[in-house]
DNA sequence: CACTATACGGAACTAAGATTCCGTTTGTCA
DNA sequence: TGACAAACGGAATCTTAGTTCCGTATAGTG
């Protein structure tokens, strides 16, 4: 199926998507499809011939954020210490995300937020976060009432203090109260 | 000033004022000028000979929602336990915050948040909370490095997850964590 | 009761940005 | 090397929502 794409076309996508991701992160959901285009060196044409509509790109890119984030849970999953690996599991995402204003704006979203087309890169991420949260409950490293349904929620908020302050930064703050919140007792 | 108003400009600048506030808080910042002004009973001109721009009528609903915080401070300060006016602190603007689709849009907005206009409202507010978390410091109520300059921060990401899930009333879990968060050591 | 400054209503105007359309170009295949 | 389907580019179109304008209505005043 993917094969059927004319070389031009796959180079074109190719290249819309770089430019996606660039803007997107530099300059969160705004961007116009124009300036995508334009910084892609394409048409506006080209780009809806791709992605039908702004929201199908943004999507793709959310989705690639996601499997990034399966691959730091199941990294994390691999250090030995319960309260460390939870604790890299939060900072990492946290780091991760740093960067892209289009990724935060997008599951800060208020509206919509269907993320249709997400659910089977969530439930990838999911299984390996649960066990790392709950191998942690049971080794009576944080508090047994956590569980990795807090987790989306936090990185929510996490996410949306990123905005905060002049330099950023500050967010590590939020981050570092939400850590310690999760100690047990 | 506000002598030299018609009495019906008084009047219909009132109704404008408690439609915003409903709708706002309901809707959030999306709500258009025009459902306003049908709520309010009003027409659209009407709107704009009160607040010349939009922006303006939610600084106006911001502002008031600030002086409510302030409110909030200063009973808060009354309450003898330290690390208890702190909690109530963060509980209660929380609480005052919840169902104000509007004010959280409005805090969580990525651009132009200048707040112009605000300045004077946010320096009364910070007075007492300011003296609510440093009392709580100085009798090792808290974590040493907490300050007010958290505060806005940690509501913000408070706020962000508001919207999160189903029922909503998941973001307390949030606050509990920030609190916990907040004990020494 | 006139008279006038204020205020009102809402159609019309704008701006911004997403999306469509269609004439032109280009890869692919025989 | 044709021939043609697949892709391209970008002007034109559509849509949405904020804002302006101006003819009409009315509170306040002498």
């Amino acid at each position: 199926m993917e094969k059927t794409l004319r070389a031009d076309a796959r180079r074109n996508r190719e290249k819309i998507m770089v430019a996606a991701r660039e803007l997107f992160a530099r300059e969160g959901e705004d961007v116009q499809i124009e300036q995508i285009a334009a910084h892609a060196g394409v048409g506006i044409g080209t780009v809806y011939r791709h992605f039908p509509t702004k929201q199908d790109l943004v999507t793709e890119l959310v989705r690639s954020r996601f499997q990034q984030f399966t691959e730091i849970a199941l990294a994390a999953e691999e250090i030995e210490d319960p309260a460390e690996a939870v604790a890299t599991l939060f900072t990492e995402s946290a780091n991760a995300v740093e960067g892209d204003a289009g990724f935060q704006m997008a599951i800060m979203g208020v509206e919509d937020l269907e993320w249709e087309g997400i659910e089977e890169e969530k439930a990838a991420f999911a299984g390996p976060a649960t066990r790392i949260i709950e191998r942690a409950v049971k080794a009576g490293a944080i508090r047994p009432d956590f569980s990795f349904d807090d987790f989306p929620m936090l990185m929510c908020g996490i996410t949306s203090t990123m905005y905060f302050g002049p330099g950023g930064g500050e967010w590590r703050r939020h981050l570092d109260l939400i850590l310690a919140g999760l100690r047990p007792g």
